[in-house]
RNA sequence: GCCCCCAUCGUCUAGAGGCCUAGGACACGAGCUUUUCAAGCUUGGAACACCGGUUCGAAUCCGGUUGGGGGCACCA
């Protein structure tokens, strides 16, 4: 066994959590997870410019939310921290120091309108834009004197200048890239602060990070810290780079096309254990034909070489599908414990509280017909209140002219039996109803369900009477006799 | 423009040279079941981007083409 397993999720605090963001932090906590190692969180905020307050708290809370938790990282400190790089600034900086002592790094005096300028006279020329290295052979006196006169700069990293450097992936086997398609990367920025580059590499260095399991975005700037590696003489992680997460028209995941945010589907009442499921398959599958897992069961399965290659349309349907088959997997009493969570957030009109008994009645009725906990509510409303009005095309086709007579035979039947308060006696009592004046159960059967809830489908007739009671189904009928005759 | 990555049904994917007249899932169509709607079951249509090689044999290996994506900041 080599070193201890340890992996990282680091995101930028920008706001919210991304669905691609979750994927990746899913990944690296399942590979920690399986392989027995730790998970880390730290936040990569060295752009000030960039800062969103409470970003962080927001990040975590929905990390939490999808069940992954971490073993080190803002508030959850272990033996590596602080987990924030802006409370790291002095490790950057000394280290960027470092550099430039040992020749591997440079100050830059270039400002900003230069730079702009070379790269337009670049671009003009068709020539791939990159710093000119205009400081790279400043002698270091001349350095020191214009930064003692107050001329801001920046530290650059010093890039090979010929030869290309191949590169280990996991998913993707070897990458090559030649040294000169790659910039003097700035490292350390005029206001103090590291770039990403710099960032990164002493973070997982100083954090012992084995593995950077990280976006396919990072594949292009992952020589750069390797070079930065080899001039410290630090031994390099394990490179692990996803494969991107796209819009349906193929393009990188974004919004303008559809929600990407991770709390929009958890406000939209997706479950936490259908979308973790759905995300892992993104990019990853168990090898055989089974799709339907729990977050346990991923981390007993996850191997990032099975982890495939190509990116992953996030399609919607998909998601809706496992939500239901998600909502299905948890027995009534779960269930009802969703249901009520929503009933409180969305208040009926009268704010009717209902017995846990009927609840589970409407779960039970409606389970195979939901997608959402919602839609106990939006799919059956008149579990919850009266109908309000009747679905013109289902009264057309069902509401016939010994439609009320024959309503008024199952009211009287239904008063007159003794206990009706079961399932088979709503039944019972229909068939007999109809018997006796010779018609066909569903000449009642139809009106009835449109009587009492409004609408043309829905659980069995029986069900909903019996939850409804005597009392209400009577009540129903009437109203619905006075409304559509 | 330059560099890197990728390429199987509309979508997610299985497939690591013969088991592939390419399998599963979502979505879609049909049927069965049923008091309705779902669910369930059965079933249908639907893909190896293209061209060359290698090989007795290629979705699988190699090369090229095309297509798509990503990257080229004092952003991550």
């Amino acid at each position: 066994m080599g070193n201890p397993v340890r992996v990282r999720f680091a995101p930028s605090p920008t706001g919210y959590l991304h669905v691609g963001g979750l994927r990746t932090a899913l990944f690296n906590y399942l590979f920690a997870r399986h392989q027995g190692g730790k998970f880390v969180l730290r936040i990569e905020d060295t752009d000030q410019s960039r800062k969103v307050e409470g970003a962080v708290e927001n990040l975590v809370e929905t990390l939490h939310w999808a069940g992954i938790h971490f073993d080190e990282g803002p508030g959850t400190d272990g033996a590596f921290g602080p987990y924030v790089q802006s409370e790291r600034l002095a490790v950057y900086q000394e280290r960027a120091r470092q550099l430039v002592e040992e020749g591997n790094a440079y100050f830059c005096f270039c400002t900003p309108q230069r730079l702009d300028e070379v790269r337009r006279r670049q671009l003009a020329m068709k020539l791939s834009p990159s710093y000119d290295r205009h400081c790279r052979n400043l002698s270091a006196e001349e350095a020191a004197k214009r930064r003692e006169a107050g001329e801001p700069s920046v530290i650059r990293m010093k890039m090979p200048n010929d030869g290309e450097m191949t590169f280990d992936d996991v998913i993707r086997s070897k990458v090559t890239i030649a040294y000169k398609v790659l910039d003097d990367q700035v490292i350390l920025k005029s206001d103090g602060f590291p770039t990403y580059h710099l960032a990164v590499v002493v973070d997982d260095h100083l954090m012992q990070i084995s593995h950077v399991i990280r976006g396919e975005e990072w594949l292009p700037s992952t020589p750069k810290h390797l070079v930065l590696y080899k001039y410290f003489g630090w031994q390099p992680p394990v490179y692990a780079h996803l494969p991107l997460l796209l819009n349906p028209d193929k393009t990188k995941l974004s919004k303008r096309q559809g929600d990407v945010a991770v709390d929009e589907y958890r406000s939209k009442g997706y479950l936490k254990e259908a979308l973790v499921n759905f995300v892992a398959f993104l990019g990853w599958n168990p090898g055989d034909e089974r799709e339907l897992f729990s977050l346990d069961q991923l981390i007993g399965e996850f191997s990032l070489e099975r982890v495939g290659k190509s990116g992953a349309v996030f399609n919607i349907e998909k998601l809706n599908w496992m939500n239901a088959q998600h909502l299905r997997m948890k027995d009534d009493r779960e269930v009802l414990v969703l249901l009520k969570e929503y009933l409180e957030q969305h208040p009926l009109n009268g704010n009717k509280e209902f017995a846990d008994d009927y609840l589970l009645g409407v779960v039970s009725a409606m389970r195979e017909r939901v997608v959402f906990v919602k839609d106990f509510v939006e799919k059956s409303p008149y579990f919850f209140k009266p109908p309000a009005d009747f679905d013109p095309a289902v009264v057309k086709k069902r509401w016939k002219h010994e439609t009320p007579q024959l309503l008024r035979d199952y009211m009287k039947a239904l008063s007159s039996v003794e206990n009706p308060f079961k399932k088979e006696d709503y039944e019972l009592t229909l068939r007999r109803t109809v018997e006796t004046v010779k018609k066909a159960p569903g000449e009642l059967i139809h009106p009835l369900r449109l009587a009492v809830s409004g609408v043309g489908s829905g659980p069995g007739l029986y069900d909903i009477l019996a939850l409804l009671g005597r009392e209400e189904t009577i009540r129903r009928i009437n109203v619905a006799l006075e409304k559509l005759s």
